[in-house]
DNA sequence: TTGTATGCGTTATCAG
DNA sequence: CTGATAACGCATACAA
């Protein structure tokens, strides 16, 4: 009666002799079926190595059981650690995640919204592109539960979790000018990211609050945050003449102050003797870098849990209202920038 | 009609005034629909936004458009660079991919299994904890299509990808050797792991061949491939007796050689002059290490790809037969190892 | 407490 | 080329 196929309810009603919707009984509302019943059903799925179809479940009770995230950069680990934090919060809710990485190109991301849309996750978390693109925003008039992850929209729109990258710049630079830093570097971009110019923007005000003259703080654009392009920003910085060149670099990101702590060392600097070096978000290379990387760090996993809660509430609760969540990142010093 | 609901084809179908099934040939088969009647369904649909049920459609059809890895350490960058691989492969095919982490936990790992057969996924492509656990027999068992990345079973009972490990030994100890160190350390471990095991037997071939004394390779053995088993055992290193500590370190993977590496230059040590790091894997990080790392280079997306197209085909094609796919890993050789 | 019947949205078959 | 209809596997309302 099996011949090959893989068995379904019916078939385990037929080996336990009950009915069909007893069966789904036991799988759905246990509490209704008699003990004995139930144990023999329970041994006719395990003999048979029943194992319930999800999509048909979906399809009939209307609901699915999966989140999606997608991510902006698989190589850069940070995103990782976020992907984890939404993992373990999907994991307490009994819901599966999804994740996908659009590599920031806007076509791959989109490309991933609608296969997550036929497949009806329950929501979706991602860190975009863009946060204003127009496939975004047809996300939320279609009711899909959204919440945009280390980005916002200024119009507040939809939930989002993000750090306070005004206060991180501050605190970067506010240490670096602490440990005796006359000139430092700001190292980023492209300006097009709303992070970037918030981190430049704290930086900047920081230093002026301590009179400190704007041109002693150096903004040197990146076109990426990628360590590559930290590596070309320090060859930059290496070129200024001496007098000029910054004794301390902030770094928008952490793969940026790889990069550039490896041009240093190799060109033959002393780290942070000659050069600190605080970077931004504290993944785990940061302290495992052969100069252990001061950072911000931002609160990855907590980021990721915060967002899979935001989620859950916007699909589950009729009354939600779209929250903008704010972590303060904090300074985490380590030998790159410590006192010389 | 459509009151909050989510579209369906009968909905388009009455937009459109076409019947139900012209709208599924316009997906399915549009060949066979007149121009001028796509045209007015495809524009209903946009105009509806519809978007297809792929619960529906899989239950229908009963086969699944997604493939599954699950991937063993979610903090090493190698896996991730295994996924992108297969996730290329899957875009090839049309195909999403579902991407778990089990974190080197058993239970964790059966639990997503569990969950991608309820999903009813293609085939399912995993870094298994232990290659040989009975949850993994049980899936080729039920005729699941079942590829092994970067570990391999000894019986050949399903598809695996990996590379030549004893050969990584080989290259990588034969370069140190090379470079003239005449003790050399091999730090990796849990030695359970069979990839150890081969890494170590390489080195030990090739060191024997070279007529080397065998107590001139060391073997320090770690409790986890990770950054901070590397680091300890850079301490261990430190402890030997000057005479007898080795002047270059073989390491079974890269978080292991970056540990050692920070804790080396940590230490004061000069890298390679005092120490010489071969690393295995090749992550992007040991390019962008302070010192580059030399590596043992294992293709990466290859191996996430070709173990794609094994999963594929044993879907699809009814005279598969499993294939042990092996490549041949190849040094690169980059300053922490090089030529003092 | 258990059984029966219905429908979820889609695809495929087959008769117009 | 189009349209009606029967599954797919499960969950639920309702009847027994």
């Amino acid at each position: 009666m099996l011949n090959g196929r893989t068995p379904s309810v019916k078939d385990v009603a037929a080996a336990a002799g009950v009915s069909l919707g007893t069966v789904s009984n036991v799988m759905n509302r246990p509490a209704v079926v008699s003990a004995r019943t139930r144990e023999r059903v329970e041994r006719a799925m395990s003999e048979l190595g029943f194992v319930r179809n999800e999509s048909a479940r979906q399809l009939r009770a209307g609901t699915s059981r999966t989140l999606a995230y997608v991510m902006l950069d698989g190589s850069n680990p940070f995103f990782h650690d976020v992907a984890h934090g939404i993992e373990l919060a999907a994991e307490d809710a009994d819901l599966s995640l999804f994740i996908c990485n659009s590599n920031s190109r806007a076509d791959r991301e989109e490309t991933h919204l609608d296969r997550l849309l036929q497949q009806r996750v329950q929501g979706i978390l991602i860190t975009p592109v863009d946060p204003e693109a127009p496939h975004l925003r047809a996300l939320t008039r279609r009711g899909v539960p959204l919440v945009i992850v280390d980005r916002r929209r200024a119009d507040g729109s939809c939930c989002s979790v993000a750090v306070d990258d005004v206060h991180g710049g501050r605190v970067a630079v506010e240490h670096l000018a602490e440990q005796g830093h006359q000139r430092v570097a700001f190292i980023g971009g492209p300006d097009s990211l709303g992070q970037v110019r918030e981190r430049l923007q704290g930086a900047r005000a920081v230093w002026a609050e301590l009179g400190r003259p704007a041109d002693h703080l150096v903004y040197l654009p990146t076109a990426a945050m990628t360590v590559a392009e930290g590596r070309s920003a320090g060859e930059r910085l290496a070129g200024l003449p001496a007098r000029r060149r910054p004794t301390a670099a902030f770094c928008a990101n952490d793969l940026l102050a790889l990069g550039l702590l490896q041009q240093g060392i190799g060109a033959g600097l002393r780290v942070p003797e000659e050069l600190a070096i605080v970077g931004f978000d504290d993944i785990e290379f940061a302290a495992a870098a052969a100069v252990p990387l001061t950072s911000v760090r931002q609160p990855r996993q907590e980021l990721g849990r915060a967002a899979a809660q935001l989620v859950l509430d916007e699909a589950t609760n009729p009354t939600h209202e779209h929250q903008q969540l704010f972590f303060t990142p904090e300074l985490v010093a380590r030998a790159s920038s410590r006192a010389r």
